[in-house]
DNA sequence: TCGTTATATATCATACCGATGCATCACTTG
DNA sequence: CAAGTGATGCATCGGTATGATATATAACGA
């Protein structure tokens, strides 16, 4: 997998950013559906990024806040970035909390499940609506639009199949619950 | 996010089990589409159920080979899972190393992105394909069947933008090339 | 018989996550 | 206008997970 110093890389090498800014980018922008990065992670990323001369900090005006530090990349930096994007990339990955409860759909109270799953489905349908709107308006590069467009393919897809096949565990749970 | 400890309290409420054999439950079995631990984290999350009394340790037979440690679930274990079950599931993780380097395609070789996607869109077409014989052959709890179908439609859909829109992101990568 | 794969446990350095703490600024609301 | 709330911003720390590595036996075909 690729690593935080790496993903921050990425965020720099289209334009200088603060910590707190590459935080926004994974919790807003389009690298947000497929990456993620805590200000845990972050912040010693930028510390051993500049250790290493991958980045350097730009001198703060005096005006405005003292305390924002803006990070700029360097051509060592755009190298390792280049190096990491041409490895073979691993497999990706898909953590869901959701999908290992409902496989133990069975020992659940159907209310409960039932309630689990609609509160999902919304979840889904908001941030696809957000998508459609942002996607239309925004400016994105020809690969941020592509991966923009994934997630929303895939968030339909999750959406879609939770409302379609939801029934099928909530009867599942209910014969369960009478039978016990 | 779930926890490795739950995961395997998960695996041991379905029947007893040594570590490599949960180990090969999230390489292979339904579980493995949204959920992963390896043995790093699975032993050592073994030791800590063992001390808690969520889990008991199989006095193993004499033979065959004695090296292989068969767990068992107690009650209080039960509980445990339970517990973790109704809590509000967290939010869905997707990590895709693939998506990060692909939004970043124009900075690419046209000829390496064609690459890294139809490889990905194979990878994609063969698990499905093991998916539909496995579905329909394999028992399968309702549970265990509505994560498999949700990780079988995600794959389907995966494939599909892939294979519907690598075109988009190859013509721009060509038009940066041709331009530097 | 020799190499490879599967079974099986275990550890370790590194990395990451989530929570928390602290401070400032902007906005809104009684 | 005071007070509260939320956004901006940096930073650390404990607990947890990751991924590589080590070790050993069994099975199995070349």
């Amino acid at each position: 997998m690729i690593d935080v110093k790496t993903l921050c890389l990425g965020v720099l090498s289209r334009g200088d950013a603060s910590g707190y800014e590459i935080r926004k980018e994974f919790e807003e922008g389009p690298l947000s559906h497929f990456s993620d990065a805590g200000f845990g992670s972050i912040y010693p990323s930028l510390k051993r990024l500049l250790d290493d001369g991958q980045i350097t900090m730009l001198p703060h005006n005096g005006d405005g806040r003292p305390d924002k530090k803006l990070y700029r990349i360097t051509p060592s930096g755009r190298h390792a970035l280049y190096q990491s994007l041409i490895k073979p990339p691993s497999a990706d990955k898909l953590r869901s909390d959701l999908m290992f409860i409902l496989s133990f759909g069975h020992l659940l109270p159907p209310r409960h499940l039932d309630r689990i799953i609609s509160d999902r489905i919304s979840d889904y349908r908001h941030m696809i609506a957000t998508l459609e709107v942002e996607g239309s308006t925004a400016h994105r590069t020809p690969g941020e639009r592509f991966v923009e467009g994934m997630g929303l393919a895939i968030y339909r897809a999750v959406a879609s199949y939770l409302e379609e096949h939801r029934h099928e565990l909530v009867a599942a749970a209910l014969m369960e619950s009478q039978v016990a």
